[in-house]
DNA sequence: ACCCAGGCGGGCG
DNA sequence: CGCCCGCATGGG
């Protein structure tokens, strides 16, 4: 183990991956040698991460990229052992937590969250990592290190900017194409998405629905997984019928219905992990 | 062939 | 406010 190593309790890479995040839908993972690699702005992170009993070690090749993972899944911030106490519901939350221990929730850059969420309106996971994954190899630059090319950078709203529409369609991106559009453009000229950083949920919700093809759900998306906002718990489909299966007896309810059922059931900051867990759940049936 | 996927905007009453 | 509709695309 190098000094430049690390050793952590309550970190399980698979399920973090497996998850559906932003970063795990474009970062490369090899569960059989426990290799990571994924780009971050300019900086390639690599890291080679493996099991020693109930704790996970991770190494990697500089400095650097340690620091922005220990960012990246939020390992200095988030208490596990004090989250899961917070969650535990006897029920659903309960069952996900022992199913997928260790499961983090990532922080990610708010403008890559953005263009993740809005691909995955009306969609499934495997085709918004072909899309994104598409965007990337299409309009992301080379990240070169020691003068060689290590790899290609998430495009950014003025890259994007550039694409035409039907270049946008070509990377699979169908209808939406018209909001990304927008949203690169909307999010160069008129909202800098890096300001937000460090508001209040409320407030960044709202400045985040400005954009054309961000609405309440894609929105709560991007508050947690971009910015961290614990107290945002997007309710999409997956979400909705378990909820309803669980705690109604199978009724449907309203989105707004279920919004208030949470607030009272996983209030404030707990409301992130548990709808994290409920929808890896959910989406694994 | 049919149904569904980490929803949204727009139009209607 | 609620409800309903269309929407690109590929996999089950």
């Amino acid at each position: 183990m190098t000094a430049k190593g690390l050793e952590i309790s309550d970190f399980d890479i698979r399920h973090t991956i497996e998850s559906a995040q932003p970063l795990t839908f474009h970062a490369d993972y090899d569960l059989s040698t426990g290799s990571l690699s994924y780009a971050s702005g300019k900086l390639l992170v690599e890291a080679g991460i493996s099991k020693k009993g109930k704790k996970s070690i991770v190494r990697f090749g500089n400095i650097p990229a340690r620091k922005e993972f220990i960012r990246r899944f939020r390992l200095d911030e988030d208490n596990m052992q004090r989250i899961y106490a917070q969650m535990s519901d006897n029920g659903i939350v309960s069952d996900a937590i022992r199913k997928y221990n260790g499961m983090r929730l990532t922080l990610n850059d708010p403008w890559e969250t953005t263009v993740c969420f809005i691909i995955s309106q009306f969609n499934n996971v495997k085709r918004i990592r072909g899309i994104v994954k598409a965007l990337i190899a299409e309009y992301g630059e080379p990240i070169v290190v020691d003068g060689r090319t290590a790899g290609t950078g998430f495009p950014t709203s003025e890259q994007l900017m550039r694409a035409k529409d039907a270049d946008l369609r070509r990377c699979g991106t169908g209808f939406r194409a018209k909001y990304l559009a927008s949203a690169a453009d909307f999010c160069t000229n008129n909202l800098d998405l890096y300001r937000l950083a460090g508001k209040p949920y409320a407030e960044t919700k709202e400045s985040l629905m400005e954009i054309d093809g961000v609405g309440d759900k894609v929105a709560d998306c991007i508050a947690l997984m971009g910015y961290g906002r614990l107290e945002a718990f997007p309710i999409d489909v997956h979400i909705k019928r378990s909820l309803e299966r669980h705690y109604f007896n199978g009724n449907k309810k309203t989105i707004k219905q279920l919004h208030e059922f949470i607030n009272m059931k996983w209030p404030g900051k707990t409301a992130g992990y548990a709808q994290q867990y409920i929808f890896h759940s959910a989406r694994n049936l």
